[in-house]
RNA sequence: GGGUCGAUAGCUCAGUCGGUUAGAGCUGCGGAUUUUUAAUCCGUAGGUCCAGGGUUCGAGUCCCUGUCGACCCA
């Protein structure tokens, strides 16, 4: 970039730090030094850690002068980190340094610093830079470096956000992600407490003998999920390609080769829309155990989301992250606390439409109310509409199910297993938050719906009481799907007709349907041992715990539409 | 796809009923200040008011279209 491209009052800035740039080099000082002695650093949390015994109780960052020189015992200490305040006092200046491990105030004064203190009108914010000296505590008792050298490692060219408000156009927060985690401090933490959740999913299944695998995530098939897949072509082997949508029948390959438990936690690509619950790309953990049922999988969820969670907590307090944990726990408006819930999808719907005074039969009439297609409505179309505005005034819940979207998504429904299930989501699933509580009320309790239809399970074991449900249950916080878990199908002959049954739909025009994957049916036909798998998302599970009310919170680089310029 | 709201300086925001040269704080630059905590004080620079069209003597402001975003609904 030239130089002669400035304008504007940004450019202006820039321009500014370019020519401290240039004033640096031509004293014969590198902006961009890389020759930071690292073993000789101390991070500001360890620093700090290590003065700990003169913070003054009850005061949280008070420390006590004669202390700290004590526990300095006249030692110099080397820190980096970049430049993200300053005042200054003509010939004395403060600065607030961060580290990835945290803060610390530099004091600077011309009498101990010497020639570099003239240096500091070279810095701007933002600066990335190297400080050595003694520690030592200011008249208000704040814990500060008393700088004896002071450089550059650095140069940051363009100017941080306000440094009170920060950045708050949305927008920009998410297109300059590496400027939010600068700015805002609650967004880098809800990054790092991420790590810490997939730490904690990686050490509950590491602790029972689970195998970390990788599978493939370009597939030749659309299968493991209902979902409409990203297309995409290998040249050298002219292959049209999808982007998986999700890992399972891979990992259910494995089983069959003997592996008896393992686990993958990957990235998945959906080519849906995006909003606050979904992007494109996301992550998801599915494991799958040989010789065990959906029944033992239920336990094992509470067990582990109970285990992440006392991670994360545990985790964020050694980090000094400990008040960011307490706030979110707070606003969760769930709790992991007590048993979870747990209901029979059938017995789910029939005490949904009681609670909203519908009758049970409410089931069998679902067909005659599917929405009507066609300019002039039929008969039985002003019929249809005039039974469903009747049934929306029974009560005041009955207003509140969204009757409209239930009418047409009825139209596809083919079997009462469908039906069924879209019975759960119009008149239970809304509902769970505030039907199922705490002992004293103040929060909502996860909620495990058991037993689904066949028709909307197509990898499921039925079940052997009625093999028109499958052992199957998907697990609910605050409304939300979390898990999906099942007993596995392995009988091959059963798994290859619930295929051509996907098949069959998706000619008769559904989007999101499975394909006929003979190579998983033969390598069922070569004997999958029983088992049960478990899937979950993993950027759901890290915003539930974290309170972030967007998925893109929890995610780096969420996709957006490019900038236009 | 529908509705509501929004877009003004690098950042955070004002801008009255349509009226003269569009303001403030932070950031930057110059100055004062050797214990500050969003330091303070003085000075100064910084604008295609999202884009295009329209109404008007006159538009940041009113109208239309578009773009982008947020939220809600689907």
């Amino acid at each position: 970039m030239s130089e002669a491209e400035s304008q504007g009052a940004e450019d202006a800035l820039i321009a500014a730090r370019r020519d401290k740039v240039a004033r640096s080099r031509a004293a014969g000082r590198d902006p961009y030094a890389n020759d930071v002695r690292a073993e000789a650093r101390t991070s500001l949390a360890a620093l700090r850690a290590a003065f700990a015994p003169a913070r003054e109780a009850g005061e949280a960052e008070r420390y006590q002068p004669e202390q700290v020189e004590r526990l300095g015992e006249g030692r110099s200490y080397l820190v980096v980190g970049r430049l993200m305040a300053r005042r200054g006092f003509g010939k004395a200046s403060f600065l607030r340094l961060r580290d990835g491990s945290g803060e610390l105030q530099l004091f600077a004064k011309l009498d101990v610093l010497g020639e570099d203190f003239e240096r500091l009108s070279e810095l701007d914010l933002g600066d990335h830079v190297e400080a050595r000296g003694g520690v030592m505590v200011t008249k208000t008792g704040e814990l500060s470096l008393q700088l004896t050298a002071l450089r550059l490692l650095g140069k940051a060219l363009r100017p941080l956000p306000d440094k009170w408000h920060g950045l708050t156009d949305v927008d920009q927060r998410y297109r300059r992600r590496y400027v939010d985690f600068v700015a805002t401090p609650e967004a880098a933490g809800v990054l790092r407490a991420r790590s810490i959740i997939v730490q904690g999913l990686r050490a509950f299944l590491d602790e029972r003998g689970f195998l970390e695998v990788e599978t493939p995530t370009l597939h030749t098939l659309v299968g493991g999920a209902a979902a409409k897949p990203f297309r995409t072509h290998h040249n050298a082997l002219d292959l049209d390609l999808f982007l998986r949508i999700a890992p399972e029948l891979y990992l259910k390959r494995l089983l069959v080769g003997g592996f008896e438990r393992v686990y993958e936690i990957g990235r998945c690509y959906r080519n849906e829309g995006i909003s606050t619950r979904h992007n494109p790309e996301f992550s998801m953990l599915e494991y799958y155990q040989a010789y065990a049922t959906y029944e033992t999988l239920l336990a094992q969820t509470e067990a582990l989301l109970r285990s992440v969670d006392a991670h994360l907590g545990a985790r964020l307090e050694a980090l000094g992250q400990g008040a960011d944990y307490q706030r979110w726990l707070e606003a969760r408006p769930f709790s992991l606390a007590e048993p979870f819930a747990r209901l029979d999808m059938r017995e789910a719907v029939l005490s949904g439409l009681g609670r909203a005074a519908l009758p049970a039969a409410l089931l069998e009439e679902l067909p005659s109310l599917a929405l009507g297609a066609g300019a002039t409505p039929t008969p039985e179309q002003l019929a249809a509409g005039q039974r469903v505005e009747q049934l929306a005034r029974t009560s005041e819940r009955s207003r509140r199910v969204d009757w409209g979207n239930l009418r047409r998504a009825l139209v596809a429904a083919e079997s009462s297993g469908e039906r069924l299930f879209l019975a759960y989501e119009f008149f239970v699933e809304p509902f769970l938050a505030e039907d199922y509580r705490t002992s004293d009320g103040a929060k909502s309790l996860p909620v495990f719906i058991l037993n689904y239809p066949f028709e909307v399970s197509p990898l499921a074991r039925r079940k052997d009481a009625d093999p028109s449900l499958t052992d199957r249950f998907e697990l609910f916080v605050h409304g939300r799907e979390l898990c999906n878990a099942f007993s596995e199908l392995n009988d091959p002959d059963d798994q290859a007709a619930r295929f051509r049954d996907q098949v069959a739909k998706k000619a008769r025009g559904a989007d999101e349907t499975m394909d006929y994957d003979a190579d998983y049916v033969r390598a069922l036909e070569h004997g999958m041992p029983p088992a049960a798998g478990f899937g979950l998302g993993v950027d759901r599970l890290t915003m539930m715990l974290t309170s972030q009310p967007s998925i893109r919170d929890v995610i780096a680089f969420p996709l957006l539409r490019p900038e236009t310029e």
